[in-house]
DNA sequence: GTGAACTGACTTACGAGTAAGTTACCCGAG
DNA sequence: CTCGGGTAACTTACTCGTAAGTCAGTTCAC
């Protein structure tokens, strides 16, 4: 009879989507320490069990949401490297905010800082960020030509990085905003800046 | 007979300070949702129901955390806000910097991303957090003296808010550096970029 | 009828918070 | 100076709630 239990024939594939668009906001919203399982089971209309019979485990979900965050902003900052100098910053910046469009928890997910050290959790996403980090190091590099100790550089790259995330932050209290009006702000903030440097 | 309990003759107000000092480096470290009152009472050398008895609670002891982070921040950084525009942003950094010197963790204690919404915790930091900003803010609004809307504006505080953040996290992934070197690469670096802005 | 999609109700671990008691220091009376 | 008694400084050994993770199934699609 009727009672809330077998298949709703939905297919694994779709479920599991489905379920990771949900896990993304929520460990997004509360960070990986404070996201609970069953709040992501309710959000997503189903039991819990289910998602562990798809996912293992809490950590097991966060790292397929990682993957899929992680994998794709590489792919896509990778393919912004090419132009001039002068403008990579922007292209690259613009092409995390575009990639993040339809997901913009997906950062907070990548830059979770509750991730317990010394767990596969942690140590993936220290790769993804590892990753981003050297492509924003090669540029940082070449922007600074020689002219800064390896030190200097080690810093400017992390202070990119940082501005990137800020801005993905004042996006998400933003929510109206689009990658487009993103990008023209900081546009527009940056040449006042070299100008205010003059 | 000497078993482990009785007094050991230190006297509260120096217990306290030896347990707040314990504690922002594990808030600091593992972050509010992570941390946990029995770490924070071994590496202290003491038992859990003391720390009750001086701080109530986990949010307790985490405000007291909190306030002493956030008034020294708050003052130190309202006396730096005299000189021309120019400098004041590297004075505001070397403020910071230069207040953090003793207790590096006090800056991840105030801008700690796991406090959970609505509590006395998360308000009370985000109190400290809009009078940084604010102070922030103002410098913005002059630098930019009009030439941007107020949108623009609040973005470009978010940045620099967050700018000072991953100066700071840079800093405590490089614990040989001192609040002097910290502020001499900013400054080194600043040139640089409005050199190559040219 | 068989396997994939699903669930209600459980167990377990861990961390916040507490009850009840122990010891040492201090200070006033003799 | 010394001998109690009161209180501040402590601890051991608990309770209790919450969230991760599991068991034993039920139902539907093919």
């Amino acid at each position: 009879m009727a009672g809330n239990t077998g298949t709703k024939g939905v297919p694994r594939e779709e479920r599991e989507q489905q379920i990771l668009d949900v896990a993304v906001e929520e460990f997004g919203r509360r960070a990986y320490a404070n996201a609970s399982m069953t709040r992501i089971a309710e959000a997503a209309g189903i039991s819990k069990p289910l998602i562990y019979s798809y996912f293992d485990s809490k950590d097991g979900l966060f790292l397929a949401c990682l993957h899929r965050a992680g994998a794709n902003l590489v792919e896509q900052v990778e393919a912004a490297q090419t132009g001039p100098m002068l403008s990579r910053a922007l292209d690259t910046l613009a092409a995390i905010v575009r990639t993040l469009e339809p997901r913009r928890y997906d950062w907070a997910v990548l830059y979770d800082a509750t991730l317990p050290e010394g767990t596969a959790v942690h140590d993936t996403a220290m790769q993804y960020r590892k990753k981003l980090a050297a492509l924003g190091a090669a540029g940082v590099t070449e922007l600074l030509a020689g002219k800064a100790n390896p030190d200097d550089a080690s810093l400017l790259t992390h202070l990119w990085l940082h501005s990137v995330s800020a801005a993905v932050g004042w996006w998400l209290e933003h929510p109206e905003e689009t990658a487009e009006s993103i990008t023209a702000r900081v546009m527009r903030l940056a040449s006042l800046l070299a100008e205010s440097a003059r």
